[in-house]
DNA sequence: TTGCCTCCTGAACAAAAGTTCAGTACGATC
DNA sequence: GATCGTACTGAACTTTTGTTCAGGAGGCAA
């Protein structure tokens, strides 16, 4: 049903002072701000406000009223998932224990996807610098130990993460950096197994200025 | 300071009370749920809330609690600031206009730093790629209308929003895209003046899988 | 015209709720 | 031992607040 202007006001005033004591308004309150000298007539209001379904109203308690009406701004508060950023990866350790964590970032869930298990790393070098990977990026990275060829993965060789290109060929399998100087690091696939792939790369994240 | 237990308790209770409620207890809410019969005996531990800094009080108000104390959970809760993304920017039209808007995103302080009226675009195009700028990423730009020499910036030609790196020569400001292929723009410092300059980029994110 | 809702005054009353005073008790600290 | 903070009873008191009664004016629809 719909509320008169002067109810709506009065729901409006309701609103703004929670928002701002803590606690509801009295009948007094709100009669003084909007200028209504009787407490019947805004006993009135909130009876047509309750009657209509904007409020509720504990009987006989002071302040007792609880605002119904309010689902449109409840969804304004998105979850932003918090992801860890990993240090230094030591070799046996699960990636996400917690001795590698150290700190943690607040991400968009438009960057993250659908699934979970992500992890962030601080870019060192500049050996993907031709694919807009840079020295100090932070990237996100899904986990998962298997990659479509020709994708940004982070692999785990000789202890260090390293963020290459991956590709299988014959018997083997090619880490391709984006950097003109620099090589392939080719392993042989019994060499690679489960600790050569951490997770695939999800999205970037650059501080410029 | 720290919080007995006892007002631990009381502290809860009201927290509790109020997400069910939607109001504040009072003296006697508080007394029955905790088994204290003497209104004074829950108004010692208010008082000792309010000293301690946990909760305040309206002089005389029925249910006049507002909590305070509430930081270790915002702190887990971390606010995310929303920026605003921008669509087609219009000329003429304040930038952060309501029909500028095209979504929001979520981003962790880190990349916002410390000041505020930002907000985001979406990139258009390859002329900032060998600066790790490539098409379809995200930028998060700083509003403001001047900038330093060398520094990433929106600017506005034609009623255009364009990335380019920022130089001033005599009489005249060179925007530099980073891509071989690409001539840099000229304008006069006198067509220059408030239309140039949008912002500088702050940061960036790039969605890859 | 007759109702029905909105919107209001004014007053009196009763219930709810905050305040204050007088005590008691316990443990920690100096 | 004195002092302070915590934790409580019990009661009296005051203020705040909700409720209710008795009206009145205006608009709108059947």
């Amino acid at each position: 049903m719909k509320l008169s202007p002067r109810q709506t006001q009065v729901l409006a005033f309701i609103e703004e002072f929670i928002a701002d004591e803590g606690y509801p308004p009295t009948i007094r309150d709100i009669g003084a701000a909007l200028g209504i000298k009787s407490t019947n007539a805004v006993n009135d209001h909130l009876a047509a406000l309750e009657r209509k379904g904007a409020i509720m109203r504990g009987r006989s308690r002071s302040r007792g009223i609880t605002i119904i009406y309010k689902e449109e701004r409840e969804e304004e508060r998105p979850t932003l998932s918090q992801i860890p950023i990993l240090g230094r990866i030591a070799a046996g350790v699960p990636l996400l224990a917690e001795e590698n964590v150290e700190g943690h970032v607040g991400v968009d869930p438009m960057f993250t996807g659908p699934g979970n298990s992500l992890f962030a790393l601080n870019v060192v070098g500049d050996s993907m610098i031709e694919d807009g990977i840079h020295d100090g990026d932070v990237i996100l990275v899904k986990q998962q130990s298997t990659a479509p060829a020709g994708a940004v993965v982070v692999a785990l060789i000789d202890g260090e993460a390293t963020v290459k290109r991956f590709y299988r060929e014959r018997g083997r399998i090619r880490l391709q950096p984006a950097n003109r100087e620099m090589e392939p690091i080719y392993i042989s696939e019994e060499d690679a197994r489960e600790t050569l792939i951490q997770g695939i790369v999800v999205s970037l994240f650059r501080k410029m200025a």
